[in-house]
DNA sequence: TTACTAGAAGATAATTATTATCCTTTAAAC
DNA sequence: GTTTAAAGGATAATAATTATCTTCTAGTAA
């Protein structure tokens, strides 16, 4: 993936900082700003917090990333891809994507609410595989 | 809704503050902290901001209040009731439940990913029909 | 390539949100 | 009524986020 392209698309200065957080973020999946700011610094070791918390927004600002609110969690950031539903383990706080059709339940709240919905944001929690097995 | 009995149900003290809270919710049923403050300091005008939050984590450990988290907004928090899901009109940021059956979606969650899952929080954002009109 | 400029980085202060502390008061049980 | 654990209120402390300001650099165009 072309970070730098991708930046620019998006009216965004490529900078190594920026390129090295959406890098993070791809290998990641999804990371809480703590985590985040932990990561980084291995590759920048003066990056200041602030430019962590103003390139976050911005790339949200224009798209690139999205923020996950989760119940009784941080929230974390994942690279902004097609709609898809997210899973939490409740012990071991494995957070994972699942891609599912959610077309029924958005049309099917939208008859009912005559809303024209846009966004969704969907957190199921429970207990994964593993855990179940412990 | 005999909300002192609810209270000491819960292994909670009854205070007046706690029943003027959880009447508050009733009526205005999806608040966040700040405009919580605003309607509970009309009926007590010396609480403090600490009392409040004090409450609301305490109702929520016993599981009378649920928080909601929001995209792009700050936490509401509801009366704890049967699972819905949650709708926002991102024009002029009505709120509302939307009781929906959402069994077949956590079903086919739970098949595709082995989770054993228990809760589910889901925030449908788009535009209302008022503001559609506009 | 060099020079220019808007925007970004980094350091830090300021603000906002939330929690902890401590002392006083009160709900609930006897 | 008395007793006591828990709650209220005031405030301090902490955590999370944003604003400010100066220096630096990516991107642009001569």
């Amino acid at each position: 993936m072309n970070y730098e392209l991708l930046l620019r698309e998006h009216s965004l200065k490529a900078t190594p900082q920026r390129v090295g957080i959406l890098s993070l973020m791809q290998t990641s999946g999804h990371l809480d700003v703590e985590e985040l700011f932990t990561e980084i610094k291995k590759q920048f070791s003066t990056i200041s917090l602030a430019t962590l918390y103003k390139n976050i927004n911005a790339m949200m600002e224009k798209g690139l990333l999205t923020e996950i609110k989760i119940p009784n969690q941080k929230s974390k950031y994942e690279i902004a891809k097609a709609p898809h539903i997210h899973l939490l383990c409740q012990e071991c706080n494995e957070f994972i994507d699942l891609k599912l059709d959610i077309g029924c339940l958005v049309d099917e709240a939208a008859k009912e609410s005559h809303y024209r919905l846009k966004e969704s944001s969907i957190v199921l929690s429970g207990v994964c595989e593993k855990c179940q097995a412990k």
